[in-house]
DNA sequence: AAGCGCTCCGTAAACGTTTACGACGCTATT
DNA sequence: AATAGCGTCGTAAACGTTTACGGAGCGCTT
């Protein structure tokens, strides 16, 4: 005798009784309802998963899908530490479950996506590293699967999404840079087709004609978008002719500051002097020298957003989270440092 | 009509056979067998993940415990990013399926364990962060649920585990300083319970006593395992007479350096000069300037061996994975920077 | 020709839940 | 006094698999 069964057994009930009494269904006496809660939590009862999901069909928990052994998000860990973290107070209020669902780099991210799906092992699904084209979004809202997106994408299924207000960095940045006396501006771009803001190069180009200076697609440095990448692009910057060199630089991306700044070290062209760099916050923009001028966000907050955004496509919940398919922006806000002086 | 029984309906064959055709059991034609695999996979037919798990009370998969939103590890995402992709790659050929369970900073690590062991959700864990006094082991070893700890602990319970060699690290590392001219050799040690190689500690003294040096408790720098951690260790030094003051340093720690290097250049320590420093290879070792001469191991293979030393515990995988209790130390590397010059 | 072994396949039970339905006793209504 | 309604509980089916068991068909031996 195991499970729900042998706790009905202890109480002389049946285990129809027992189960409404532990799932807070209304047609069970009050007293025998604690009776059960007490039992349960002295016999250490828990329900089983396989039995619940199957009856139910449902599992009550939501996969936030990830890669390994890559490095394409341009986040790092403490990145997606604090966003689940987020996430999981939000969760927690419904009961439901949140696991990281590691895709590995030998496997298809879209068929493992189906495999997931298929064996009913989540009920939602939070994807991440979204591509420009991401052939995951038709595939998860043509079988209206819930889902959100962390990244906005080309491909439209009419999903929900959260992403960085990349067009604010570009606003703010750029015209931040131009007020300071810079007229060649170089900023990051992804080199495959990775969505890290394809918004954003949209936006530079807007500020920069507002002010009269014209586009220079060689200002628009591609690399990957991790500390090797922000290396290489400064190596390609020192490889250029002086006087077609940026002098200032906008980093929308997490980790690269360490690497552009080492490489512009090596290269004598000092960051703050030389080169002004505006990048984004992180555990290292703390302590780069000279501090570095970042954009910042609650990645605690951003992980609510998230997990309330993809409760709102979910009729089950729509009683706290009015139904409807939210697309949000994430503000930033500026922290000034000391690697964004005015141009030489 | 769903699931196995509509693949049986169009195949004009019973469940029970089809099940077997798809588990690979010897009983089937080998025909029949085929015609079964080619229509599943034309049908998109994956089995439900409760059904199977109920069944069998096995789930085919094996999480990988983590907690969201702290900071205590003490290794950076790309870590566990590369390790995840060495076990599965190992899983991958099992049929197995790693997930991240991610515990919420809001819930207890313990709690959170049994909850997830006693609702059935993975047949094996892998636990990490272990601290120096564990209740999960004792947990886990007295319902013989097969798991290893990434990372040792002095709570023994006859478990598996896998570490790096701290012990290697304290040897090479310090008798390297050692015969550079120091005489003062300061180490990071953990503020709580977290356990990052409590054994490395010993070796120290060992070390040092082996050369007739004095130990020094005010050369053991206790601080948290993060950036902020190495930086709070440079002002400790900075804050110490200068005849006390360590003339090299040794960092097990894979992201403290960053902090630690900031902190000393503003005490106008610099490193590689002023102070020598040895470290961890992590991304953020390749861009710190002056190169951080730093011990490094393949993630990888760390995480194959990991994957390896589970199976080994599980009675289903003995026929490659011989039964045995895995407790290994991964040895590490020395890269040579230009951080550990000899002693002023 | 009867028996045996082998190959292949169908039948049905079981895994642990949840839930629709009905049964029972009691109170209040007509 | 019969009936309706309510609160409480038990019964049993269902979720989608896997697997032990048995049976049908066939070729071979004795």
């Amino acid at each position: 005798m195991t499970g729900i069964r042998r706790l009905a057994n202890q109480l002389n009930l049946s285990i129809g009784t027992v189960s409404r009494a532990l799932n807070g269904k209304p047609d069970v006496n009050e007293e025998t309802r604690q009776r059960v809660l007490q039992a349960a939590a002295e016999m250490g009862y828990v329900p089983n998963q396989a039995g619940r999901a199957l009856r139910k069909g449902a599992t009550g928990v939501v996969g936030f899908m990830m890669q390994t052994g890559a490095e394409i998000t341009g986040e790092g860990d403490v990145f997606f530490m604090r966003v689940f973290d987020g996430v999981q107070t939000v969760f927690a209020r419904h009961h439901l479950d949140l696991v990281a669902l590691l895709c590995s780099s030998e496997e298809d991210p879209s068929a493992y996506m189906q495999r997931v799906v298929a064996r009913g092992f989540a009920d939602a699904l939070i994807i991440s590293a979204t591509k420009r084209r991401d052939h995951r979004i038709a595939f998860l809202a043509e079988r209206n699967i819930p889902f959100i997106a962390l990244g906005r994408s080309e491909t439209d299924a009419g999903h929900p999404w959260l992403d960085l207000d990349f067009e604010g960095m570009a606003e703010v940045g750029v015209t931040r840079l131009i007020e300071k006396g810079h007229r060649r501006i170089g900023v990051f771009a992804p080199l495959d087709e990775t969505n890290l803001g394809f918004v954003f190069l949209d936006r530079y180009r807007q500020v920069l004609a507002r002010h009269g200076l014209a586009f220079d697609p060689d200002l628009v440095f591609r690399a990957n978008p991790n500390e090797r990448g922000g290396h290489a692009i400064a190596q390609a910057i020192a490889a250029m002719p002086e006087d077609r060199r940026p002098t200032g630089f906008l980093l929308t991306n997490e980790v690269m500051s360490l690497g552009l700044y080492n490489g512009l070290y090596q290269a004598g062209l000092p960051p703050g002097k030389a080169i002004a760099v505006i990048g984004r916050d992180s555990p290292q923009a703390h302590y780069l020298v000279p501090k570095l001028t970042c954009f910042t966000l609650s990645l605690r907050e951003l992980g609510i957003a998230l997990a309330e955004a993809l409760l709102a496509t979910m009729p089950s919940y729509a009683e706290h989270y009015p139904l409807g398919t939210v697309r949000k922006v994430m503000p930033l806000t500026l922290i000034e440092g000391d690697s964004d002086g005015p141009a030489l």
